[in-house]
RNA sequence: CCAGCAGGUCACCUUAUCGCCGUGUGCUAAACUUGUUUUAGUGCAAGGAGGAAAGUCCGGACACCAUAGUGCAGCAUAGCGGGUAACGCCCGUCACUCUAGUUCGCUAGGGUAGGACAAGUGCAACAGAAAGCAAGUACAGGUAAUGCUGUAGUGAAACCAGGUAAACUCUAUGCGGUGAAACGUCAUGUAAAUCAGCGUUAAGAGUUGCGCGCUCGUGUUGAAGGGUAGGCGGUUAGAGCUUUUAAGUAAUUAAAAGUCGAGAUAAAUGAUAAGGUAUCUUUGGUUUUAUCCAAGGAGAACAGAAUCCGGCUUAUGACCUGCUUUUUUU
């Protein structure tokens, strides 16, 4: 653990139930850090992993489908490279949902210092209620 | 040199770090149905969006459904011939038409919702008495009498036809519906929902717009298993691609050889950093101009497979070839 960051972002780790999603969407508490939204609910415990997470973005805000693709991999790499800050010790099992909410096409800093900002806000939120 | 038209080609590159996806292969561990097994982890190798992947506008392949049949209605297409699995697509050709040239014979290129007004209905600017059901001008002739007859006049067309079918309509041909969230299958697992046999057939319910037809109903006995979410198959070797030869004016077809080129599913095919290329542009110098040289700046457009093919349409960067027109210089 201490030896290698691990940086992977494999299909295990991907929010893939359907039924999840709906959860999420329907009774999920999120968290705010501009341009990104966090949408997080507790699992049961007997799932493999402790954190599924994915990445959302509005279709309704960018048509273009070449636009959403390269949001949701800058996304997907912002996360990856900076998910080291819950894997540390979570209490429970959650599923994550991150969203952008900007109109414009974002620059990749810019990302990645909301996906830091985001992740410690959570960290601190769930830690408190634990 | 600039502009237009036609045809064709490509779809930026390199390096580093960290990642994603399936495939092959090696190692390790676990499981048992001990196998060229399955699952998990890990190493290595080669590979990983398009010319439009888009719009979903046509045509198919494939799958299921009598609520699928049948008649009417409806929809689509429309010279002729060919190509094709098929098409509303493509090729050739005739006619008409537009543009340019012309030795007035035509030539080159483009366009065409190019079947029928020999059945019926409708429509028609201006002019005109009148362009269809109601009227009637002038002159002449004729009659018992009358637009009854001729001529003039208006107009493309006048008591009778003609024009018009991106007007109804008619003719010919074709068309069942739903689409991969189809459909098949596996495990989990509960009722009113499914299937088969027997009996009852009365009201009624369903369908594509309507009719016919078809299906269902209610009781009982037995059997198997739906919906939702998930896994696997379908699902990537195909009307495939490349080259050569032959047939054909061409679209295209045939034969031979070679070749395998994504398979995701909240959806992989990347993110970041650095450098460079095509190209564009600014300044200065050179040259009659074109061009060339130096320095600086910008720097790849449109766009993301979702069952698979054939087309059409739309979006869009750059380069090459050919033709035409205009201007400048020699």
């Amino acid at each position: 653990m201490e030896d290698k960051p691990n940086f992977t972002y494999s299909r295990a780790e991907k929010l893939k139930s359907k039924k999840l999603f709906e959860i999420l969407f329907a009774e999920g508490k999120s968290v705010t850090q501009f341009p990104l939204r966090m949408v997080y609910v507790q699992t049961d415990a007997t799932q493999d992993l402790a954190i599924k997470a994915g990445v959302t973005v509005s279709k309704r805000k960018f048509k273009s489908a070449v636009k959403r693709n390269r949001i949701k991999r800058q996304l997907r790499e912002a996360y990856r490279l900076n998910k080291a800050i819950l894997f540390d010790n979570s209490p429970a099992n959650y599923a994550l949902l991150i969203m952008y909410l900007g109109n414009e096409m974002p620059e990749s800093e810019q990302i990645h210092k909301s996906m830091v900002g985001l992740l410690l806000k959570f960290k601190g939120k769930i830690g408190n209620r634990g």
